[in-house]
DNA sequence: GTTGGAATGTAATATTATAACATATCAAAC
DNA sequence: GTTTGATATGTTATAATATTACATTCCAAC
């Protein structure tokens, strides 16, 4: 990792010139992205980038807790600073647009119902699908 | 959809000749199967069985209820009778056995969070990582 | 028996993700 | 300052998951 390629990104972590690539393709963007989304638009500056280079990155910002992944989506987007823990997503089918909201107490909850059948939960997924207030107002798609 | 081929499967169902056969084979597995795992499984009898068959019939039994897509495995499994409406997954990722327990309470709670967004909830995706009481006692991959 | 709609067959391709191995980079030990 | 070892990155190829598009079949309703 060349020292000056590193880079602040606000969050107190410093990031390689590849994962700050990503980190700015995700933070730019207003809603979900799949990998191949951020490939696509990594490539006109850098032409060469191949897909391992992006799930690398997303890995390192996965585990840094900057980027979450939508299991139900296959797709990536900045973590809500306001849902540090656990993070329940709302995703409106109509739009395509994801909230993210606090989980922990509903998590803590259901771990604990596991934990009861000796099951430890280590990474809970927590996605619910639906129609945002706005498209339900607008009525499109119905 | 021919009449001899059709299938009763207990359910009260009456099932086509490929949604039986795509049935079959996830009920008699023992865990979750990806749909290429049952496409494996079927093409010995029948080797010209193609992806849309599977994935048609994976769609007809989801719709029907009979068995459920892990979204963060990619993978299906026969729905548990004991949790016929919202259900959690827990998934071991030592043994990659799942078990399901009905969710109701839980993700009734967080629909009703989220209806006070403007939120109407359609599908909601509730899957626990972690390792089962079997794992953790005999202390695999630790 | 003709017609119209749903299901199925089939080939091709799109999308998502990883394997495998080479190369580069940098810090720490010597 | 060079060796070493660990981490990161580059590169090619391929694996794994899923869908599109269109042809064909099948059956029910008329």
């Amino acid at each position: 990792m060349n020292i000056m390629a590193d880079s602040r990104n606000g969050t107190g972590q410093t990031l390689s010139d590849n994962d700050a690539m990503v980190f700015a393709v995700i933070r730019s963007a207003n809603g979900p992205l799949s990998a191949y989304d951020i490939l696509d638009r990594i490539k006109p500056g850098r032409p060469r980038i191949a897909p391992p280079t992006v799930y690398r990155a997303l890995d390192h910002l996965i585990a840094g807790g900057l980027v979450r992944r939508i299991e139900s989506l296959n797709a990536y987007m900045k973590a809500d600073d306001r849902a540090p823990g656990s993070v329940v997503f709302a995703i409106c089918d109509d739009c395509g647009r994801v909230q993210q909201r606090d989980a922990g107490a509903d998590v803590a909850r259901l771990t604990k119902a596991l934990g009861r059948d000796g099951f430890r939960s280590t990474h809970p997924v927590v996605e619910v699908h639906g129609r945002c207030g706005d498209c339900d107002a607008a009525g499109g798609k119905p």
